[in-house]
DNA sequence: GCTATGTGCATACTTACGTCA
DNA sequence: GTTGACGTAAGTATGCACATA
């Protein structure tokens, strides 16, 4: 559906790629508080049952409450580790903030313990979100109040959806950024296979200097296009076998420096032997 | 100025639900 | 009607930056 869209969106977004995952971490409300807490199983329970397909009724009280504390985890897990879990334990059973979740909640309660009703947001709060999302993506918490007042949604619900899609459109940058590289990696892996071949060429010339006794030695400077490097002019003196070798080395040892290479180009540049590797007939 | 602590926000990873073939 | 794949809303853990005592 977004596919195509997302491929179109902003590639040049600036991605904290340093994380690391804690391969210990806990992956549930289970694993986080033992069950012999009392507070805890009331809150699990409450917060089971909360139903975000109903719109809560908010007043303007607590809808600025809620954009006070608009993190994503603002309920239950902007706090980090144990001292943030302790945090969480007493906000949460709150006698109050218990009472108005339940409230949120009661129809869901009916449904039994697993329930996890999700929202499905329209077709239009979506093009709205994707809109903003193209202009910024992210959210101050005025920005994001006025949307959810706009769309009907709680600002936690746009908080959610702002971070899915951002997430969503790493995945896709990444996905674009592996097909890059793959290709790159590709040419590279070619040209270093070519690059191999001609020294094993050039290491072979080397072993036969009597091949260069029959060479015509290049008169003029050459170029080679592609590494840009100049494979030298004879000189008066190199004429003889010793400079034959000298030249051979020095051929081989420009063949073995790094060369310039665009590595967005799917086919590179040939790289062709210079000329004095390949006499004149 | 330095340090500890609290807070807000972002991201990564995961879960669970809705949809569709 | 069932099922598996996929998309996505939402939950959770964690790290970082900043403010403040």
């Amino acid at each position: 559906m977004l596919e195509n869209q997302d491929l179109r969106l902003s590639l040049s977004l600036s991605f904290s790629e340093n994380k690391t995952t804690n391969p210990l971490q806990l992956n549930s409300w289970t694993d986080s508080f033992p069950s012999s807490d009392r507070n805890l199983e009331k809150c699990r329970t409450f917060l089971k049952g909360i139903d975000v397909n109903i719109i809560p009724t908010i007043t303007e009280e607590e809808e600025e409450e809620e954009v006070g504390v608009s993190s994503p985890n603002s309920s239950i897990s902007t706090l980090s580790g144990n001292k943030r879990n302790e945090r969480e334990i007493i906000n949460c059973c709150d006698e109050l903030e218990i009472e108005r979740e339940c409230s949120r909640s009661i129809s869901d309660e009916e449904d039994g313990e697993t329930s996890r009703k999700k929202l499905r947001l329209t077709k239009d709060q979506s093009a709205v979100l994707e809109e903003s999302f193209k202009e910024h993506n992210t959210l101050n918490p005025k920005q994001k109040q006025a949307l959810a007042k706009r769309l009907g949604l709680r600002p936690r619900q746009v908080e959610v959806w702002f971070q899915n899609r951002r997430a969503r459109t790493k995945l896709k940058q990444t996905e674009v950024d592996f097909e890059l590289l793959k290709r790159c990696c590709e040419n590279l892996t070619e040209e270093n296979r070519r690059l191999q071949k001609e020294v094993q060429e050039l290491r072979a010339l080397k072993l036969s200097p009597q091949f260069y006794m029959q060479m015509t030695p290049p008169t003029t400077l050459t170029m080679c296009p592609s590494c840009e490097r100049v494979a030298g002019p004879s000189t008066p003196s190199a004429s003889g076998p010793a400079s034959v070798d000298a030249r051979a080395n020095q051929m081989v040892l420009a063949q073995q420096r790094p060369v310039p290479f665009n590595l967005w180009t799917a086919s590179p540049v040939p790289h062709r032997p210079i000329n004095a590797l390949h006499p004149r007939s």
